[in-house]
Order: C-alpha cells, then sequence, then structure tokens
DNA sequence: GTCCATGTTCTTTA
DNA sequence: CTAAAGAACATGGA
C-alpha cells in the first residue's frame, strides 16, 4: 500500500499523537517482523520518549530521547494507526505501542512490512536520493549508468527511494515516456521531463493523502483520495484520459505497466 | 480452484 | 565479475 505519497501521509497524520509522548507499554509483538531478528524491543522502547518521526523514502524514521532510531516498513498491506486504547484489536496486529491515552497499531496481513532497529546508524545505507528533492542532473547521471527500461529503473530503490508501482506509471505517463524505453538512451530533455513529472505526480498524491487501494489508510484511518485522479495505473482497457487511445497494459520487471500507446510512444 | 495485489530480497541466468 | 530477470515471501479478494 505505501509509496512515497502514503508513507508521508502516515507520517504526517501519526506526528501529533506521538512525538514528544513516552512509551508507556509495548504489546503483542510478533517476532518474525523483527530485523535484526531477536530483538528485544520491549528493553529497547519502554519508557523511551519519542522525540521525532520523519519519513525517509517508504520508511517511518522513529528517533527516541536517548538518541536511538528504528524504522516501520509498511511492505504491501501494512497499517500504522494512532487510536484510543480500548478499540478492538484487529486480527494480524503485530505490535501496539501504548502512549498515555493512544494506542500506536501496526498491523500487516501480508508481514512484507516489519520493525527495523538502526540504533544509532544512518538510514541511508544503500538508497537512493529522495524524488523531490533529486535534481534532473542527478537523475541522468544514475540512469546512464544502468541499461534497463525506465520503468523498472524507477522502481528500484538503490537509483531513487519512494516510488511504487502506481507512481512510476503515473509520472511515466505524465512525462510522456513509454516505460520500456531505456535508461541510457533517455536524453537529457526527456529526463528533466521526467524528474518534473515525478515530483509534480508525487506532490498532488500528498495533497490528496495518497491512494487508498484497498488496505491503505493514514493513521487517523482515513483513507486517500488520490486513487481518482489516477491516469493509468489499474486503468488497462479504460481509454487515455487525454487521447482516448486505449490504455495497455504490459509486465516489467515482473510487475504490471499500464501506458498510453499514442502519448507514451515507443521513440 | 485460479490469478492478482501499493514491496523487497534472494537466487538464477546471461 | 556484473546486471537483469525470476522466484519467493504470506494473506486475502475477485
Amino acid at each position: 500500500m505505501p509509496e512515497l505519497p502514503e508513507v508521508q501521509t502516515v507520517v504526517t497524520t501519526l506526528q501529533p499523537h506521538a512525538v514528544g509522548q513516552k512509551i508507556t507499554g509495548v504489546h503483542s509483538v510478533r517476532t518474525d517482523i523483527l530485523s535484526p531478528p531477536g530483538l528485544r524491543l520491549l528493553t529497547c522502547l519502554k519508557n523511551r520518549t519519542i522525540t521525532s518521526i520523519d519519513r525517509r523514502a517508504k520508511r517511518i524514521v522513529f528517533t527516541l530521547d536517548d538518541g536511538n532510531r528504528f524504522y516501520i516498513h509498511l511492505g504491501m498491506t501494512g497499517r500504522l494507526t494512532a487510536g484510543p486504547p480500548d478499540a478492538p484489536t484487529l486480527p494480524h496486529t503485530h505490535l501496539v505501542l501504548s502512549l498515555g491515552d493512544v494506542e500506536i497499531r501496526f498491523r500487516d496481513p501480508r508481514r512484507f512490512g516489519g520493525i527495523f532497529w538502526l540504533g544509532h546508524n544512518p538510514c541511508d545505507d544503500k538508497i537512493g536520493p529522495e524524488p523531490l528533492t533529486i535534481s534532473a542532473n542527478e537523475l541522468l547521471a544514475r540512469l546512464k549508468k544502468t541499461r534497463r527500461a525506465i520503468k523498472t529503473a524507477l522502481l528500484d530503490q538503490r537509483l531513487i527511494a519512494g516510488i511504487g508501482n502506481i507512481y512510476a506509471d503515473e509520472a511515466l505517463f505524465h512525462a510522456g515516456i513509454h516505460p520500456r524505453r531505456l535508461t541510457h538512451r533517455l536524453n537529457p530533455d526527456e529526463v528533466r521531463r521526467l524528474t518534473q513529472s515525478i515530483k509534480r505526480v508525487l506532490r498532488q498524491a500528498i495533497k490528496a493523502k495518497g491512494s487508498t487501494l484497498r488496505d491503505y489508510v493514514a493513521a487517523d484511518n482515513q483513507p486517500g483520495t488520490y486513487r481518482q485522479y489516477h491516469k493509468m495505473y489499474d486503468r488497462a482497457g479504460q481509454p487515455c484520459r487525454k487521447c482516448n487511445t486505449t490504455i495497455k497494459r504490459i509486465v516489467l520487471g515482473g510487475r504490471s505497466t499500464c501506458f498510453c500507446p499514442n502519448c507514451q510512444p515507443r521513440r
């Protein structure tokens, strides 16, 4: 469920409930979603105060008053919500943090997500730059280092971090670039256009509080409304909103990819 | 029963 | 050796 706009929305809706609050209880931890395995979460978190909550790529990073940090990744179906302690505990709830009058709960049926302890280590190892602040020149330099379909490259978190299957398709459509175009063959002008499209699409999605397909909700349990504005994602067989051409679906890097053959020509 | 799903990582192949 | 394609992970909905 979570790409950059969804994760950003979770962070901003969680902050007012959690920042400055002391963790008074740690409950119902399912240990197979902890990294490193065997992490003693109770020892690490009990009686610590949450100093800040930030987003890095698709990661929700918690900083504690002792300087330690950890992050939660929502995987495909993860939800991180804040609510009253007397709310019923739903299935697949793996972690509950008590913060006095609210509880933060992490649910994730498929368990592709998890809780990752950082300690004092940086969160940045091996993941690429933020798409909202990357320069066209940096993206161009990074794309030149590889030869593969641009869609696949946008999903590679080491190349650029935070974009997923929805916003890759939306950004490529906005930039008028065919998803199968090879990275090293894109000219500087096209990469400039793509950089702008990525930022525009992500900013608009953040404004709409993300895209809810099935699972995603913000920390306040509200769904995002950006789905109604999707121009390509999950619209195979439907008419392009710009030119009425039937939207095509292909598989790239094992992921469904929708594009407009007219607006996004092969060359 | 089948296929598909907002993600990442490990394995296999070229 | 590297890069890219493919499989695997676990659950639920259509």
